[in-house]
RNA sequence: GCCGGAAUAGCUCAGUCGGUAGAGCAACUGAUUCGUAAUCAGUAGGUCGGAGGUUCGAUUCCUCUUUCCGGCACCA
C-alpha cells in the first residue's frame, strides 16, 4: 500500500505497487505525456520502475534539467542502435552524457567519415521518428554477461567484470533490436529524441589511457525542442566568432608560425596590451610588498634534479648542450627564486619575503595539445614565491586571495571558481607536510567564506593548491591563477633562516600567480571581449580622423599633444571618405573615432564616436584625455549591448 | 604523443576527374578633397606547406615530413 508524496505536498494512497508512468497517468494526460523519468527519495528512476513502498516522487519531464540529461543519454543508445544497423561489427563502449549533449565511444576498427556521419544522423533520425518504445530489462549479472557474450560487445563484458558487483541486476535497456546496458534511466519512447545533431568524430582512448586501444568517439548534442537546438547551434557560431586566433589576425596582435610552434610573435599591437597588462601587474605587485627578480632562462640540469623537476618532466624541457655541459631552458621561476634566498643569511625577520618575476619559461608540450596562445611552449608567468613560516601559511594565502580578487575585478571577472587540488600519487614529501599544508589552504578559503570543491589527486608533486577559474562573458570556465603550498623543494634546494632560537629552519614557500601566463591571459581577454578591448587595454584607443586635406595640421598636432598625455592614439589622414575611414577603425574594434572638420578646428574640438557607432558629441582636448583614461571599465560589450 | 581532417595570392576562399591556377578584399598607380560602416578606374601579385615517387607531364595520384584544425591523453 504505497503512499506517495508529490512535490506540491499532497500525498496519493495506491493498492498495490506503482510506477511513475500510472502516477503521471493518474494526475492527468498531460502529464502523462510529457513525464520522461522520475525522482523517487531523490533517486532517478525510470517511468517503468516499480514503487512498492511510501516515497517522495518527482515527476520529471524535458523542463527539468534531470530530464533533458536522460533524453540526451537516450540518444547516445539511439546513436548505438543506428551505429549497429549501418555497422554490425562495432563494438560499442561508453555512452555518457556531456555539457549540451552525448559522445558514444565505438571500436569500428577505422576511422569513421564526414559522410558515414550524416549516414549515421540520418538513420538515427529515422528510428527515431518511428517513436519506437524504450523497453527496460533487469537481469542477473550472468544473464547481462551472456547478452553481450552473444552479440559481440567485448567493452560491455569488460565493464561488467571490472565496474559491476555480480550480486548486482544491471538494466538492460532494449532499443528494438539494440540492447544497451545502463544505469539509466532513459526515455519511455523515442517521441523524446528527434532534436540532436551529430557534432564531430574523434579519437578517445578506452578508459581515458593512453596506453589503450583509441576507439572512435562520436560526439552529439540533444535538446528537448528544435527552438533549443537552434539556439545552441546559434550560440556555437556566436563562441567560434570569439576566437582569439581569428581576432589576433584581424586585429594584427600576434602571429605564429612553423619555425616556432608554440611561440609567439607578438605585433606592435599585441605587445602593447601585453605592457599594459604587465606594467598593472608590476605596480600591483609592488604595491602589495613584492620585490621583482629577473633570473635566468638556460640552468644547468643539475639544479632540475635537485629541484626533483627533472624526475617528472624531464622529458618535458628544452634542453641545451654547450661545451659538454646540459642545461635546461627553465620551465618555471622557483627553483630559481630559491636561489637568490639562499644569496644571505636571511632571518626569520625577513619573513615573509615576496618574491615575484615576470618569468619567461619554455615546456615542450605535447605538439597535439598546443591552442593557439592558450597552449604554448614558450610563455611568461606572473610568477611569485612567497618564503614564510608555517604560521605565516594561512594570511598570506589569504592576502594573496585579496590581491587576485582585485585584479579579476578590474580585468571584470565577477564570477571566480575555487578548487582545492589535494595530493597525487606521485608526489615528494611526507603525509604529515601534506596534511598541514591541504588543510591551511582550506582554512584560508574558508576564512573568506569562498565555495569551493576539491580536487583529489590533482595536486602538484610538491604541494596543494588552490586554483581559481574565473567565467567569461559567454560562461566559459578558465584556470588561471593558483597558489601552492610547498613544504618540500625550499628543504631539497637548501633554502634556511634563522629562527627567534637561534636554529635554523627551513622556510615554506608559497607558489603563487594572478593571470597564469601573459599568452593565455591574453587570449581569454580576446575571447571574452570579443575584441572590444576596454579603453585602458586597447592597443589604439582612438584614430583621429581629418575630412578632408585641410585638417590634417590640426589632427597631427592634436595626435602629438594627447600622446604625450600617454594616450594610443593613431590619426588617419588618408584621402579617403569619412564613411570608409569610420568603417575600418570601427572594424579594428578602436575604442572612440575622432573627427575634426572645419567645425572642429574652429572650435578647437573633435566629433567623438563610439564604437557602437554612438555620437558622443564634440569634444575639447581636456575632454579627450578624461575619456582615454578611464580605468578598468571591463564591461564586456555583450553586456553593455543588452 | 595518439586518432581524424586540412594546407592554393597579404587576408577570406573557389578550382583543376593529371596538361604549371581564379574571385572578392587588401596592396600599388591615377582621378576624386567628398561630414560618420565600403568613390571610381587601372596595375601588379602565386615554386598550390616541404622532400621523394609514379607519369611524356603532378598543385591534382602515392609515400614520407612539417605545421595547423577538432578531439583524446598530458599540463610542474
Amino acid at each position: 500500500m504505497p503512499q506517495i508524496t508529490l512535490p506540491d505536498g499532497s500525498v496519493r494512497n495506491y493498492e498495490s505497487s506503482t510506477s511513475i508512468a500510472d502516477i503521471s497517468a493518474d494526475i492527468g494526460p498531460g502529464l502523462a505525456k510529457a513525464a520522461l523519468a522520475g525522482e523517487v527519495n531523490n533517486e532517478l528512476v525510470d517511468m517503468s520502475d516499480p514503487i512498492d513502498h511510501d516515497a517522495s516522487i518527482k515527476i520529471l519531464t524535458a523542463k527539468d534539467e534531470a530530464g533533458v540529461e536522460i533524453i540526451r543519454h537516450s540518444c547516445a543508445h539511439l546513436l548505438g542502435h543506428a551505429i549497429k544497423q549501418l555497422w554490425p561489427d562495432s563494438q560499442m563502449a561508453i555512452g555518457p552524457v556531456i555539457d549540451n549533449g552525448f559522445y558514444y565511444d565505438v571500436d569500428l576498427g577505422r576511422p569513421i567519415t564526414e559522410e558515414e556521419l550524416e549516414q549515421l544522423e540520418k538513420r538515427m533520425a529515422e528510428l527515431a521518428a518511428t517513436n519506437y518504445p524504450v523497453i527496460k530489462k533487469r537481469v542477473s549479472w550472468q544473464q547481462a554477461w551472456d547478452t553481450f557474450d552473444e552479440r559481440g560487445e567485448p567493452y560491455k563484458k569488460e565493464i561488467l567484470e571490472s565496474d559491476i558487483n555480480r550480486d548486482d541486476h544491471p538494466g538492460l535497456y532494449h532499443h528494438e533490436e539494440y540492447i544497451d546496458m545502463c544505469r539509466g534511466p532513459h526515455v519511455p519512447h523515442m517521441g523524446f529524441c528527434q532534436h540532436f545533431k551529430l557534432m564531430k568524430v574523434s579519437g578517445a582512448y578506452w578508459r581515458g589511457d593512453s596506453k589503450n586501444k583509441m576507439l572512435q568517439r562520436i560526439y552529439g548534442t540533444a535538446w528537448p525542442d528544435k527552438k533549443q537546438l537552434k539556439t545552441y547551434l546559434t550560440q556555437l557560431s556566436e563562441a567560434e566568432k570569439r576566437d582569439h586566433r581569428k581576432i589576433g589576425k584581424q586585429l594584427n596582435l600576434f602571429h605564429m608560425q612553423e619555425e616556432a610552434p608554440g611561440m609567439v610573435f607578438w605585433h606592435d599591437k599585441g605587445w602593447s596590451l601585453y605592457q599594459v597588462l604587465e606594467q598593472y601587474m608590476r605596480s600591483e605587485q609592488h604595491a602589495r610588498g613584492y620585490k621583482e627578480l629577473k633570473t635566468p632562462q638556460v640552468v644547468d640540469f643539475s639544479l632540475w634534479k635537485k629541484s626533483g623537476h627533472a624526475d617528472k618532466f624531464g622529458d618535458d624541457m628544452f634542453a641545451v648542450e654547450s661545451e659538454g655541459r646540459n642545461y635546461a631552458l627553465k620551465p618555471m621561476n622557483c627553483p630559481c627564486h630559491v636561489q637568490v634566498f639562499n644569496q644571505g643569511l636571511k632571518s626569520y625577520r625577513d619573513l615573509p619575503l615576496r618574491f615575484c618575476e615576470f618569468g619567461s619559461c619554455h615546456r615542450n608540450e605535447l605538439s597535439g595539445a598546443l591552442h593557439g596562445l592558450m597552449r604554448v611552449r614558450g610563455f611568461v608567468q606572473d610568477d611569485g614565491h612567497i618564503f614564510c613560516t608555517e604560521d605565516q601559511i594561512q594570511s598570506e594565502v589569504a592576502e594573496f586571495i585579496d590581491f587576485l580578487h582585485s585584479v579579476y575585478d578590474a580585468f571584470g571577472f565577477k564570477d571566480i571558481i575555487y578548487r582545492l587540488s589535494t595530493r597525487p600519487e606521485n608526489r615528494v614529501g611526507s603525509d604529515e607536510d601534506w596534511d598541514a599544508a591541504e588543510a591551511a589552504l582550506a582554512q584560508a578559503l574558508d576564512a573568506k567564506e569562498l565555495p569551493w570543491e576539491e580536487l583529489p589527486g590533482e595536486g602538484a608533486f610538491y604541494g596543494p593548491k588552490v586554483e581559481f577559474s574565473l567565467r567569461d562573458s559567454i560562461g566559459r570556465v578558465w584556470q588561471c591563477g593558483t597558489v601552492q603550498v610547498d613544504f618540500s623543494m625550499p628543504g631539497r634546494l637548501d633554502a634556511q633562516y634563522v629562527a627567534e632560537d637561534g636554529s635554523r629552519k627551513v622556510p615554506v614557500m608559497l607558489h603563487r600567480a594572478i593571470l597564469g601566463s601573459f599568452e593565455r591571459f591574453i587570449g581569454i581577454l580576446i575571447e571574452h571581449h570579443e575584441g572590444r578591448f576596454p579603453v585602458w587595454l586597447a592597443p589604439t584607443q582612438a584614430v583621429l580622423m581629418n575630412i578632408s586635406e585641410k585638417q590634417s595640421a590640426y589632427v597631427e598636432k592634436l595626435q602629438k599633444t594627447l600622446k604625450k598625455h600617454g594616450l594610443r592614439v593613431e590619426s588617419d589622414l588618408r584621402n579617403e571618405k569619412i564613411g570608409f575611414k569610420i568603417r575600418e577603425h570601427t572594424l579594428q574594434r578602436i575604442p572612440y573615432l575622432f573627427v575634426a572638420g572645419d567645425k572642429e578646428v574652429e572650435a578647437g574640438t573633435v566629433a567623438v564616436r563610439s564604437r557602437e557607432g554612438k555620437d558622443l558629441g564634440s569634444m575639447s582636448i581636456q575632454d579627450l584625455t578624461v575619456l582615454l583614461n578611464q580605468k578598468f571599465d571591463s564591461t564586456p560589450t555583450l553586456e553593455k549591448d543588452n
